[in-house]
DNA sequence: GTCTATATTGCGATAGAC
DNA sequence: GTCTATCGCAATATAGAC
């Protein structure tokens, strides 16, 4: 019920099945390794959350309710905004793989992704003087598709991905993280931020 | 040996793996199933690729190679470069969302992604009168870190994405696809090409 | 090259003792 | 609330006939 990290048994299951999940992806992760460890029989996930798939389901469930609850962090400048939001998804680093897998998968019907990233945008849109109609359907076409587009594909897109891929790409290009981490906050302020579409234009 | 997509069973087993995996996953799609999607029976993977990882490897290899034969586009303006980018990588498109979900998975090794990304990248930035550095370690920290970066980031993964989740979006925001083309098109140059570091840039 | 049949293992899930 | 034991099934992979 609520959000506190206990170490209950349940709490301890969801978070090293978040991390596996992360890890391994959904599928080759098997009840049996996330019961291992987290240092109790298989039976406990049955026990707790009834299946695999309503453990995921739960999983998500909580991410959303997280997100819903965080406000805008106002004042500040852009940077430091976007410094702090990438701060903060680091640690929901393994939620955020995860997510993004499950995401991508073209046979999923309702899309968590999207619905996060829509509600994260119609926050921060709010917040600059924007209002960015509907719930799910029509975005009501012209202006708020185009804003809606710019949001999702140059700003939380990239950032979600940065998070995600982060230490690969370190690794890969043998970049130090803080110079990958500043390096990215100038690539995003100097393209997403800088052409931010204004509430008056067309 | 050649890329031509014949109707031999080894292409058609190729071609229905790809999909599959796109749609569901590597872990969720079964041999049998793809045997079955091709009309084949599962043994028949086996005689061809040896298992199903191999298939896999298969299939990014032959990727890896397509991308490695395509050349920059030369002409045109930037809009219809990234058009036309576009619209080649919507062909590719399964074997990209399978790249991607398989990317994200933070156990693998080799990240063939960032490979073929890196690869892209440096064409294009040749094209452009820039010279990035070094094979895969060492960006050479300062200026070339700062363009892989934004260039990776901001213009790799937001088209790449585009492309994997174009259908989810559209679907999810009641989006015409032409329309979220359009607009999509309109973000990038607005964001990534706007904000493109030029040479002279420390 | 293609199939059938089968070996073998591992998985998700349940029953029931404690 | 936690465990052991087990069921049933689906998965990867192989052997061998055609």
């Amino acid at each position: 019920m609520d959000g506190s990290p206990d170490d209950t048994t349940r709490d301890r299951l969801r978070k090293v099945a978040e991390e596996l999940f992360a890890r391994q992806g959904y599928d080759a992760t098997s009840v049996d390794s996330i019961a291992r460890a987290a240092g109790v029989n298989k039976a406990m996930i049955y026990y707790y959350f009834g299946s695999k798939q309503q453990l995921a389901h739960d999983i998500f469930a909580q991410m959303q309710e997280e997100m819903a609850q965080r406000s805008a962090v106002p004042g500040g400048t852009m940077r430091d905004k976007i410094a702090a939001e990438i701060d903060f998804l680091d640690t929901r680093k393994s939620l955020l793989s995860f997510l993004l897998m499950e995401s991508l998968k073209a046979e999923d019907q309702a899309n968590i992704l999207l619905d996060i990233a829509a509600r994260l945008i119609r926050t921060d849109l709010a917040a600059r003087g924007f209002d960015l109609p509907a719930e799910t359907g029509q975005a009501g076409a012209g202006i708020a598709t185009r804003v809606l587009v710019h949001e999702f594909f140059t700003g939380v897109v990239p950032i979600a991905l940065f998070i995600a891929l982060e230490a690969k790409f370190c690794d890969h290009f043998g970049i130090p993280r803080d110079e990958a981490r500043a390096a990215f906050l100038d690539a995003v302020e100097r393209s997403h931020f800088a052409s931010h579409i204004a509430p008056d234009e067309a």
